[in-house]
DNA sequence: ATGACTGCCTCTGGCAGA
């Protein structure tokens, strides 16, 4: 089976793009980012037309998540991240798929720092933390895949000087994704690209696509039994250069049956 | 270089993104 994950910058302005992306790739299960919608208005029969049945997390203007399955309803366990009653922004979604649990993250970006949004950021990864180890802990079989923002590595990015002030290279938002990985997940993008050099992201600005200026900040992380069915990962950057495209590219990794 | 580009909702300019 293959699981993808694509930061698509706004569902209602990407439609065309991602149904493409779709039905090129084929996905068995697809976790979407920044679907800027609010629930009402997310076009789920587009997708249900490819095929692929799904639920989504949505609010207005910003944020939002969603799961596609190919040909399987995904079942909800739970829609946003536990650890904070006050917390109402859609960026978690996590259900039951093909056997797996399957968590769609969109983690909060944290500029500037400092400030509010930095510290938003690290205590939202430490509550992620918190759930992935109860999940681990569950030994149901499992697949943290999303927009982390945080590039893990100086390798992982163009150029590290460039970045150095952002909150996405932060020692501690680097800290705090090493934590996860310490706790025993499999980075797979990283695992099958040790040295690093990877991009899934390219701004809009300033020719950074064109000038390959990227790096990278969509992961997937797996337990033990999944990383053992790790068959191949990668990023589909071609649709990266498309017209209309998301500033980010799609990542996948296929797994053993 | 407090730059650049894109999407959203709309106080069509200001905010957010990364």
């Amino acid at each position: 089976m293959k699981i993808a994950t694509f930061n698509i910058n706004g569902v209602k302005a990407r439609l065309p793009r991602l149904k493409e992306w779709l039905a090129e790739t084929r996905p068995s299960v697809a976790c979407l980012q920044e679907i800027k919608s609010q629930d009402e208005n997310f076009p789920a029969s587009e997708f249900e037309e490819l095929g692929y049945q799904l639920i989504w997390h949505g609010q207005k203007s910003f944020n939002g998540v969603a799961i596609l399955a190919d040909g399987e309803k995904p079942i909800e366990v739970q829609q946003g991240l536990p650890g904070d009653p006050e917390d109402e922004q859609a960026r978690y979604l996590e259900a039951d798929v093909m056997g797996i649990r399957i968590v769609c993250i969109y983690l909060p970006n944290g500029n500037p720092v400092p400030g509010p949004k930095f510290d938003y950021k690290l205590a939202w990864m430490e509550r992620l933390r918190s759930r992935m180890r109860k999940i681990w802990q569950s030994e149901v079989p499992c697949a943290v895949v999303g927009d982390f923002n945080v590039i893990p590595q100086d390798d992982d990015v163009w150029a590290p000087k460039a970045m150095e002030n952002d909150a996405l290279m932060q020692p501690e938002s680097r800290a705090a994704y090493s934590r996860l990985l310490a706790d025993g997940w499999c980075d797979a993008l990283r695992t099958h690209n040790p040295r690093g050099g990877v991009w899934t992201y390219w701004d809009y600005q300033a020719g950074a696509w064109q000038r390959d200026h990227g790096f990278r900040i969509d992961h997937i992380l797996l337990t033990p039994e999944l990383a053992d069915r790790l068959q191949a990962v990668g990023v589909d950057r071609e649709h990266r250069g498309r017209e209309k495209a998301s500033d980010h590219a799609p990542v996948w990794a296929n797994l053993r049956n």
